[in-house]
DNA sequence: AATACTACCTAGTCTTTCTATGTATAATAT
DNA sequence: ATATTATACATAGAAAGACTAGGTAGTATT
């Protein structure tokens, strides 16, 4: 991510309750996910991933649940709850309304 | 700013070299347009805002220039340089990909 | 005389993200 | 058979940004 990660900084928990709101996801799943959906933008670091996720299931957004494949592996598959559905809501909310004052400062509307 | 903080990080100095790049200003100028521009969105800090001009003076973005008022108090007016022009014509750039890249995460194309 | 506004500044703390590294199994390539 | 790559999780420590909280000082208002 290099020179472009602080601008980051702060949304990559939106991004990953939008997506694991849609379906139940597991952590390598989400890094590929978020770079392909994204056209190779985001290239996420496990050190920024894995963290991530222990925060929002530290603050009860998402529950891990581990999943035994036929194989034997283990993935750790995240659900959202409730409160981290009502957390996507609010934080879709705030993320437009960043948007917005970010054009009024970016491009300001024509004096009259 | 409270809840919404950490979207902010990593954007403040684009808004900064925006507004510096219309007309030179000064941090107190700067914090009470950055509000008024947004409608009210924005109330930066002193904390916040010092060392960000400072920073940006350190990267030779901006360049503070003390002025002094007819009734004797002083002003350091912030001018862009031709390193802090090129800067902000990059910072535009990369915050239009991430737009982009964030609306590829939440709102997906339709499967086809 | 007291309060609010203008105008600058910094120290210390908190949070987030990164780099770097570690573990372990499965699949593929040589 | 062995080496490499991909899958899949995890953490420690460093770096950076933004905040809280506080400070200084002159001017204007009540």
């Amino acid at each position: 991510m290099a020179q472009r990660y602080e601008l980051m900084k702060g949304n990559i928990d939106s991004l990953l309750l939008c997506l694991i709101g849609r379906q139940p996801m597991y952590g390598y799943q989400i890094i590929r996910e978020l770079e392909s959906r994204s056209q190779g933008y985001f290239k996420f670091k496990e050190g920024t991933l894995y963290p991530a996720l222990h925060r929002l299931e530290a603050d009860g957004l998402i529950i891990g649940k581990w999943q035994v494949l036929p194989n034997g592996r283990q993935r750790r598959y995240y659900h959202i709850t409730d409160k981290g559905y009502l957390s996507l809501v609010e934080k879709r909310t705030q993320w437009q309304e960043l948007l917005a004052a970010v054009s009024l400062i970016m491009q300001p509307p024509v004096n009259t």
